[in-house]
DNA sequence: TCAAAAGTGTTGACAATACACCCATGC
DNA sequence: GCATGGGTGTATTGTCAACACTTTTGA
């Protein structure tokens, strides 16, 4: 990706002064970049989310993971990297929301930051989170207090995932190598705070055909569960498919 | 916004070395950031994308709109004042993509850029266009030869919109103030690349309750069609209702 | 009066919803 | 044998797609 610089200036040069389409603003912003994830996962039956304990400054008040991204890395790997050492889990999804601009706080200390949702599979720690003291999984009926203006944030990506995961097979993220029926009906109750009929719900997700039903069964209930995994040869979480899976779309909004 | 590096400072300083779940990378990213417009209009009955004339190392290419991002204004203010340098148009809708990162050049030279998609109105240029004389607008199907690994960037683009456009009323970005029916066939089958039955999509449209009609009539053609104008009341760019306006959805693959 | 383009309705197929009972097992 | 939770089928409704003719008017 070699592009950007030099063709502003070039192209800006090859136009007189006023006319330019695309000439540089007087002086170029130089900013430091940040990543910061909101993390969600499934446990206990409910969606939560990840959140930190406030610093020195609020102490009292509590805040998404972010992170500066390091000189030699992408926002990606810092995305990545942020998901991992604060939960140990390797995050299998992870997307862009949107990038927004901080407050100039002394010339040069601009900051940027891009926002990351990740899903992460709660039941796979490839480290022990021993370490990550501070962090905790909310439901988001509990959620406490955040700091500044990440409320917003926060409200904003559930509904993008809440919108997202009714057009695509995506909250299969969230749950463990093989799942039962049961838990994903309680994931999706929890995601939209609704109870769905599991029939249509189960009749929907299994007529994706993503499902693959293996002959264990979750013993932890009396009849037991049919363990299924996911059809790894149609499942692509980088292109996700267009399947309807909520009734009632119009009741959301686009992002 | 008054969060960031403050943040990641003080909670570093809360962890022992090795376990702080967001400590920074050893050194920081400073970077230059910079917008890119991916420009769409609705032109002579076909929807077109705006391109640049290559710069001094590639002149035989083109390249979309892209501007490094001023000291003192916001990405979206930049890609505003991009879009209105180099067509004369108010852009009413503009939408960030995606943040991608860009080589390293020299330390200090790590380009990050923010990818819009910019929609015009091309019938109402605020100022005259005749300065931007190397800007032109190009149907999908006679696209030049692009720089670099731009067609990527401009093939993700279309995709995006066509996916946005089958679930939100979006297109009438495009339109004038008043337009007719046969211009939203025309656009749509554009957009598409498609023929879509005119009974199905005038139902669909009109069944959203977001046109009005109006007693004027377009007179160009013998019968004449009657002017459309949108229920502003209903009509937000801002938030989308979700509307499903193509049939087939399954077609499309998420963004 | 003819040609060109606008405008409009119906039907059949499928998909989505609502809804309730049987089954398997552990205790 | 009973309580718990898993698993399944159907009837109805609504939605979507396919399809062709009539209307207007300018030339």
């Amino acid at each position: 990706m070699e592009l950007i610089e030099h063709g502003v200036t070039n192209l800006a040069n090859s136009y007189p002064d006023n006319s330019c389409p695309v000439r540089p603003h007087k002086r170029k912003a130089r900013v430091l970049l940040t990543v910061e994830c909101l993390a969600f996962c499934f446990q206990d039956d409910f969606l939560k989310i990840l959140l930190f304990k406030g610093d020195c400054k609020e102490l009292s008040k509590w805040s998404f993971a972010y992170v500066t991204v390091g000189e030699s890395e992408s926002p990606d790997d810092t995305a990545q990297r942020l998901m991992y050492n604060s939960t140990g889990i390797s995050t299998t999804f992870l997307e862009q929301l949107h990038t927004r601009d901080g407050v100039i706080k002394s010339p040069g200390e601009r900051v940027v930051s891009i926002t990351f949702i990740a899903l992460l599979d709660a039941s796979r720690p490839d480290k022990s989170v021993d370490a990550c003291l501070e962090g905790h999984w909310f439901t988001l009926d509990k959620m406490p207090k955040l700091r500044h203006d990440q409320r917003e944030t926060v409200n904003s990506a559930i509904n993008h995932l809440r919108y997202k995961a009714a057009l695509h097979p995506l909250l299969f993220e969230l749950l463990p190598e093989r799942f039962t029926l049961p838990q994903i009906q309680n994931l999706y109750d929890s995601v939209y705070n609704a109870h769905i009929d599991k029939r249509n719900l189960s009749k929907r997700i299994l007529s994706t055909g993503l499902l693959i039903k293996t002959p264990e069964k979750d013993k932890s209930s009396k009849k037991g569960a049919s363990y299924y995994c996911l059809n790894k040869t149609l499942y692509n979480p980088r292109s996700l498919s267009l399947i309807k899976l909520l009734p009632n779309l119009h009741t959301f909004t686009g992002r």
